[in-house]
DNA sequence: AATAATACCTAAGAATCTTATACATAAGAA
DNA sequence: TTCTTATGTATAAGATTCTTAGGTATTATT
């Protein structure tokens, strides 16, 4: 039975991408981009789609700072790069996760005052 | 005492702008763009600076969007342009805030999966 | 008299996303 | 067997939304 069909990949996260990603690394060890899209899919049960556009990229340049490390593989003939945390990785990530409470904490003041 | 010179205006809200700008309206029924600046710093205790680059363009949009109405006065001789929200302006509000406890939801999922 | 606070505004640039496209292999359905 | 879906990576163009940095003007404070 379909409740609601067109429930738009809901948007509004700009800028938690990074959180997400660190996040699942931290708790996965390493994972591949087409393993994340699918995890944050699962996790959020359908709620949550990561785009390759913004996966890929975003990716890339947290390899570039630094924070990852990045592993090729084959599995049955299909490219994999495998990502995982480096040692600054997790410490951004503490950072990053500290910065999304305290975001949502924020924002709970400013619109549920009364439970602020 | 200084415990945190540099909390830099925490980012990260990006795309909630127009959330707080609809409920701060919603329970003040009419406000100017300072004393939302305003309001915003006080609620958060401030952890939450509102620009000015920021806010300015995004109620000139939702005023073109039809969500929000504006009224002119002069107080001790300075402009001030009172915003209060439309009928659908309201609408959208209860939109808006149910996508950010939608996302809010979400993201607890995904970075603290326990809860969950 | 100079600075801060109040009050509005815009433009250039940065950051982050969506959408669209591209390539390639494997598995499943028609 | 051929077409589509799933797996897997990638980039480029465009949209959106913010920051930063200016600008104008009046009132209050120092």
């Amino acid at each position: 039975m379909y409740i609601c069909a067109t429930m738009s990949n809901s948007k509004l996260y700009k800028g938690s991408l990074n959180t997400i990603i660190l996040k699942l690394l931290n708790e996965n060890d390493k994972m591949y981009g087409y393993e994340i899209t699918q995890k944050v899919k699962e996790l959020t049960k359908g709620e949550l789609k990561i785009t390759e556009g913004a996966l890929y990229p975003a990716l890339h340049k947290l390899e570039a700072q630094g924070l990852l490390d990045v592993e090729v593989a084959k599995v049955d003939n299909r490219l994999r790069k495998y990502y995982k945390l480096t040692e600054n990785g997790t410490k951004e990530t503490v950072n990053k996760l500290e910065e999304l409470a305290e975001y949502i904490k924020t924002m709970q003041a400013l619109v549920n005052p009364k439970l602020a």
